[in-house]
DNA sequence: AATGAATGAGTGTTCATTCAT
DNA sequence: AATGAATGAACACTCATTCAT
């Protein structure tokens, strides 16, 4: 079930498959460069490929850009849930928080599909969101019962918190170690010494 | 060079001053729902003028926006200098942090004009930065001073997560008091319990 | 208030007076430079009036441009007219034919004028185009008399031709002088020597 | 550079090629009527293409109008040449001039492009003036040899008074054949009888 | 009378999407 | 299946003209 029609989809021919596979190639690159601004007879351009060729594949531009969102996500779900599946699930909640920030803070497709939270909940989107949510859930869950992380936070607030580093991330103000550092610490559970208002 | 200078310029005719402020009032309004995307003849409609009264007015979309976010980031700076030379400047920090995401984090306009680092600086804008930022400082400083908040932060880095903040709160994803929360304890000074790392 | 004399058109108060003399000399000024393409409110700036004062005065924009060809048109017609009745008429041709040139190349608005045959002809540029040509005939006429220009030459075919010297001296490419001498040996007598075809 | 450069282009498809035309040829009519004042929906309308297809072909309403420029200019620049080469050389200048008068006069858009002489400067049009100045002064050279023309004459000022004849016979307001007749009489060799000023 | 603010039709240009080849 | 030409709705901005102050 790669594309859109499940019933009736055929293997596509070859040729077929290495355009599509071009096109997302090359819409994965421009629109994490310049997020959903890009014509797209620009992409084509760059595929080598006809306009009409994307369209073939791709109903709509929103369509082509759920799909790379999709594949992002899925990423995402994929690497949070083998972290949460593996021996270091405590102490790698922050690792990977931080390299998550690392990598999708250049990738402007990325972050607009993160923060644009709706917008684009077409189906696919939804279930792919709902994979990264998942794998991201488990290494909470392992964090916070290693008490690593505060036990009131959901998994909803470290992905809102993980969209906010990345935005943080791509204005390139400040030094992404410092700020992710910062947000991580805020996670910690409280220690006495800091609790708010003391 | 008589008439090119708005500082110049004589008061405005009572009615043109009740337009100029309901364009603003209205692309305000939409701006902060939608961004820059909004035509301008849909402001112009909203605010019950022809665009020709929109152009006289500012002279360029981008005038417009630049005028909204001005008058915004001057706000800001001022309540950060007030507090700041107020009593509270130590404790108030956090409070002016918290006050500032609630009060803006619905603010499109202002989130993409803090966010959208460099791109929106023509000259007023930079001044107005350079307000808030001047505000900020003066705030930040006194609470380091009273060593309520990490030494190692810089004002933009302060800024830096301040625009995270609106950016988290803009998702309506998770309770904003909570996510502020987690980045204000994430900016106090480390306490030995909670190294990272530890 | 002063509700006096409502029939006929009263003398314009002073102060109209001078306002509507000065549009006309601003923008004949500016009509000359650009022709056409100046916006109203330039013309009206730089009058130091309202855009209202000058439409008070002039109709529509047309009308404006109108009243300042007229004027010129009228200037020349009158020129020619004395020249004609001069005693130096049948030399006085070419001299009138070369001046008029040099005075009239650099104002964009009188060529426009007299190359925009008929696109103005209102009643008032008629009127004035009449007595350009008729001073224009005059003085044509002398100089056929003495012999010193072709005789088959009609006023509207010298119109023609110095409205051609105008476009060519407009051009900037080639001297003035040069070119208004070619076409002023053009009109001269066929001599036997030349005549085309020979 | 793939795809930019026009002349590394394939072929156009038989449509594109018939549509491309289509425009070319509307807007060769309606920029000789009216000039560059006419909207290019109005061009698009006319030639019964949509806008896009318009500015799919010319990227600005410039470069198409640039584009019937240097068609024209290159064919008179080429008739030029050929009339050179000629055996009839030295008579064949005078016949070439009114001949081009003849065709061109009608032609707002190419007595616009020669009149607006630099503006339009951009690459294609400075290369097809080239064209056309070559051919002119080739011819030109030829007729001087022969003693046909006055050899103080540069191309330039042909080229000028070639211009000048076109604005006159777009009057409309006298016998095409005689203004150029008189021209072309003033650009022969100053017979003894009629110096100026004897 | 004078002012200049307001109007809105009009213009050049872009780009997502459709369709003939 | 692929192509890329065609489409036309949108949009930012201008300017002649009108009208409230």
């Amino acid at each position: 079930m790669t594309s859109a029609d499940p019933t009736t989809s055929r293997p596509l021919r070859a040729d077929a498959r290495r355009n599509r596979a071009r096109v997302l190639e090359v819409a994965q690159e421009v629109f994490a460069e310049e997020g959903l601004a890009v014509p797209i007879d620009e992409i084509a351009r760059r595929a080598g490929v006809g306009v009409g060729t994307v369209y073939r594949h791709f109903p709509t531009k929103d369509a082509l850009f759920e799909a790379i969102i999709v594949e992002r996500l899925r990423a995402v779900g994929e690497a949070a849930r083998e972290l949460a599946e593996g021996p270091e699930a405590g102490t790698g909640f922050f690792a990977f928080f931080e390299q998550m920030v690392q990598n999708a803070s250049l990738n402007r497709a990325l972050f607009d599909a993160l923060a644009a939270n709706g917008s684009f909940n077409r189906e696919l989107t939804a279930e792919a969101s709902n994979v990264m949510m998942t794998g991201l859930g488990q290494l909470l869950a392992k964090a916070q019962e290693a008490g690593r992380v505060r036990s009131d936070l959901t998994v909803t607030d470290v992905k809102t918190l993980m969209v906010g580093c990345l935005a943080m991330a791509r204005q390139g103000t400040a030094d992404p170690r410092l700020i992710v550092g910062v947000v991580c610490d805020g996670m910690r559970p409280v220690s006495p010494s800091r609790t708010p208002g003391a």
